[in-house]
DNA sequence: AGCATTATGTATCGTGCGATACAAAAATAA
DNA sequence: TTATTTTTGTATCGCACGATACATAATGCT
């Protein structure tokens, strides 16, 4: 076993404090002290664990997204492209306007910093971004290859559209919108979604054939 | 004729270079001494003419709004409620990635604070981005009234659905999107426009039919 | 028990922040 | 010319910021 004096604080509890402070006041508004405050915890503590005040931002939004990976995954996992932009903009309308938890409206990613002294802060932040559009762009690739996109639809543009309008969500949410408001700017985005193709390969695949 | 020496500084030229540094780094991120070196003045002469950080902000804010102003004017002067879509959010793709002048890529109203150590500045550019969003509730209002959207459409649902597009164009733009990525995003969300409801009141209404 | 190792609490460091004091400069008014 | 008013440049204020030094406490190892 580990030698020394053992930790007196959960990290994933600390982080999750810490990350309401982010999230409510940015990057550069979460002072020290506020964190420190907000955690439980001494600053030589929090260096101890997480090294910087930026240090322990990255384990944030590390966190962050870990907490946020169920989901994606089942938005992912949905049998088409439309189930894919219901579940994804209505779990967006949901969650951004949940303050039932420690969380302010609005999405981290979002509120901590698009702007700052220190440019490495919105790079961060907009690389997590991206991945999220990344993962749905692979899904509508798939979609397509599938027949349940048309052959000529773009995957990429279809990702940035729903990704630009989650954000958009957000922001609504941070500006004090209801999840009523916010579920009806959903609606009107998912209204346009490209209706199913119709040549979607149900049949199992080949090398699954046998199994079920 | 005004006594005392006279201002050896253009406001107006001090405000737009204010912005670009509020825009970049944000209302927090941006420190007294990058705007009186962008700006050209010594903090003395900021402070004789803004106040306080926050007084410039809010000059900023103002000058921000009066160089969009003509912008809206022209989308709310649109003869119809997809006209008014269309070049809101056509404007917007447009305007987003254009930093051939000194701005940054993005918008001021998002960029410069949307957390805050201070509530008050994340609220005060929440009402900015309100202010846009009852004039455009407003003009589906009227584009209801004279029929040209369906009698049971809701326009202030539209109009949130505008501006969070919107948004969301701008952060697209901020995280690195070209100009004709945010381009297709805003087609996307016109293609879902409900299509004109055809009942549109062309004639003159009656208590101006004696002036044409 | 004694040692090595790690975490904690107190108290504080140097720096950059927003904001000013003050005297000189540049204009008008009499 | 002299008085008055406003702006400018230099130099600096008090403070909160992010980050640490250091002694003590609490564990595992031998």
């Amino acid at each position: 076993m580990r030698t020394g004096r053992p930790r007196g604080f959960c990290t994933e509890t600390a982080l999750d404090r810490a990350m309401t402070v982010f999230w409510r006041q940015g990057y550069e508004g979460a002072s020290l002290a506020d964190l420190t405050e907000a955690m439980g915890i001494n600053s030589p503590s929090l260096y101890a664990a997480f090294g910087s005040k930026e240090g322990l931002f990255r384990a944030v939004l590390q966190r962050y997204d870990d907490r946020r990976k169920d989901f994606m995954d089942k938005v992912l996992a949905a049998p088409d492209a439309k189930s894919v932009a219901q579940l994804f903009l209505r779990g967006v309308a949901e969650f951004a306007a949940d303050t039932s938890g420690l969380n302010p409206p609005g999405c981290l990613l979002l509120q901590s910093g698009l702007s700052c002294g220190d440019q490495a802060v919105p790079d961060e932040l907009a690389r997590h971004r991206a991945e999220k559009e990344r993962a749905l762009c692979e899904r509508f690739a798939r979609a397509r290859d599938e027949g349940d996109l048309a052959p000529d639809s773009d995957p990429a543009a279809l990702a940035r559209y729903l990704v630009a309008m989650s954000n958009g969500i957000c922001v609504q949410a941070s500006s004090g919108a209801t999840a009523r408001q916010l579920h009806e700017i959903a609606e009107i985005a998912l209204a346009n979604w490209p209706a199913s193709h119709g040549r979607k390969t149900i049949a199992v695949p080949t090398e699954m054939a046998g199994v079920s």
